[in-house]
DNA sequence: CGCATCTCAGCGGGACTGACATAT
DNA sequence: CATATGTCAGTCTCGCTGAGATGC
């Protein structure tokens, strides 16, 4: 009987238990604001990068280019984001954040660190640290 | 910036990342072995709580009971587990491993060591043991 | 010409629901 | 009667593929 495993339950192996239990928390946290991930990671990834094509959205943020399109949409429907040909290359759009799109962005952050504080809360301070960065040398 | 989060890069936390990479791995070891992680945990279950209903199958694998339908055909199919009526209670159907079940439950977990080790692999060994105590503490 | 970008239509798997017949 | 079980049909969402139209 390993370490990381389970012999029942949902997934299969202990790291699959504790993403899943975060998983589901991030994603009701983001539908209480009509968003799912993917808005977050190209909310994200716009503010990080500034505006970008939809193509290069797709690169940084691992989501595929015809979902691109759709939840870049929705950001679009809900104000928090622009969509415009770039006049520089005009296969391209320019997506750029809205101001709308920056408030957004910061409170899904806090969302996110109230569902990370809630996941790790098991542990103590010094545990969360040793964790945190033993899970960074996992990726 | 806080500890687990990722601005870009597939899921949005790292919890996600490390469990991405392991979800990757063992469904490409599971797949060579021509079965997938629903399989397993019905083989684990088997071989620990011996010969189920199928609803209770569902129970303690986590998976939908019309769903343990479909993959229990599988499994028979390929002669890893049987499926008889219970002469004690004519609606339930009693599943147990076959031998060559048993077997191949042993190979899947050595398969699910190996991935494990995979994963854990920029781990110390002391690392290691320290990362699956604080993970035991999430769950 | 070859290549990149955006878009849409559709597929395949996975989680789930609803309904039904059968048995307790 | 209400409840449990096995089965099937269908739904919904997600990640992905393929193809087309446009522009480099």
């Amino acid at each position: 009987m390993s370490a990381l495993e389970r012999v029942a339950g949902q997934p299969t192996w202990l790291l699959g238990r504790a993403n899943a239990r975060a998983h589901a928390l991030l994603t009701d946290a983001f539908r209480a604001h009509g968003l799912r991930g993917h808005h977050f990671r190209l909310l994200a990834a716009l503010d990080q990068y500034g505006a970008s094509s939809q193509a290069d959205l797709g690169r940084s943020t691992g989501i595929d280019r015809s979902d691109v399109v759709a939840r870049l949409d929705d950001l679009v429907a809900a104000g928090l984001a622009s969509r415009d040909p770039d006049p520089r290359d005009r296969r391209r759009n320019l997506v750029t954040l809205t101001p709308r799109g920056v408030a957004m962005l910061g409170t899904l952050q806090s969302v996110l660190d109230q569902v990370q504080d809630d996941v790790l809360s098991p542990l103590t301070p010094a545990e969360r640290k040793t964790f945190v960065r033993l899970l960074g040398k996992l990726t």
